[in-house]
DNA sequence: ATACCTGTTTCCCG
DNA sequence: CCGGGAAACAGGTA
């Protein structure tokens, strides 16, 4: 599920229940969303503090917790958080369980590509810090845009839109949605994109980004009706502007979706 | 059985 | 050195 804004609509389930002491910590033993740190660690570290505050900045969230206690999560592919009842039992692919007296805070990731980091001190982690500027931040201009598009002229678009470096929090179908809104198609030359098709791109990167929080990013779901997102997913689906038949195909790695009445090479 | 998947990292090529 | 693409990671689902 995690893109943009469905990391923050899970950032905000955990973060519906703050300042309550973590009696007991679960972690899985096995689950490789522990490559980078020890679970034990984890365990050790979180049991009897308490969680303070978190954020999240594209795919990437930190949870503060008391005594200079730092929980980077990943969601990966199929991760996910959740919130239950206090007397909540472990399920097969838990990764991380937080029992507080009035409710249980999960991370949860069947694929394990998900990740979990620990970092113990006053400040944030330095990897937290250094992370690219947000789609969100006022910060993000379309020098980024014009940088980017020029050091990858022989990357497809694609491709590019979902280089993390660029562009914080853009996954597959965010790029697709913000592709068809800007009538490129998603297999074009990075270099080969024109001053007028580049200032579309811009606005609708911030379009969909902003849109994407104001209605996923709040109540979870799917976005808003008329999104390219409903129609994407399967083969046979229609363009919501032409009515058309979208085409499916792998371009940059993933399938893409776009709708060859608007978007040509 | 087969193929596919809202992500990232690593490896290999030119 | 850099850019680009494929493969790998792992389990569920259609």
């Amino acid at each position: 599920m995690p893109e943009l804004a469905e990391v923050a609509f899970a950032c905000s389930i955990w973060n519906s229940n703050l300042n309550q002491k973590i009696k007991k910590v679960e972690v899985s033993k096995t689950s490789r969303v522990f490559r980078d740190c020890e679970p034990s660690q984890v365990e050790d570290a979180l049991s009897q503090t308490i969680l303070k505050s978190s954020a999240t900045h594209g795919k990437q969230m930190l949870f503060k917790f008391t005594g200079d206690k730092w929980l980077g999560l990943h969601l990966g592919m199929t991760g996910s958080l959740a919130l239950e009842e206090s007397s909540y039992t472990a399920e097969k692919h838990d990764a991380l369980i937080l029992y507080q007296p009035s409710a249980t805070l999960i991370f949860k990731d069947p694929r394990q590509f998900g990740k979990v980091s620990l970092h113990i001190g006053k400040t944030v982690p330095s990897w937290w810090k250094d992370l690219p500027t947000s789609m969100l931040d006022e910060k993000f201009d379309q020098q980024i845009v014009t940088t980017a598009l020029k050091r990858h002229a022989r990357r497809p678009i694609k491709a590019l839109l979902l280089d993390q470096r660029y562009f914080q929090g853009m996954g597959n179908w965010m790029a697709d949605e913000v592709l068809w809104r800007a009538a490129i198609h998603p297999a074009s030359p990075c270099g080969k994109i024109k001053k007028t098709a580049e200032d579309h791109l811009f606005k609708q990167i911030l379009f969909v980004a902003r849109g994407a929080m104001n209605s996923v990013g709040v109540n979870g779901g799917d976005p808003p009706k008329g999104w390219l997102f409903h129609a994407r997913w399967k083969d046979g689906g229609l363009c919501p502007k032409t009515g058309k038949k979208l085409r499916r195909e792998k371009i940059g790695g993933r399938t893409s979706c776009w709708c060859p009445h608007i978007q040509n090479k």
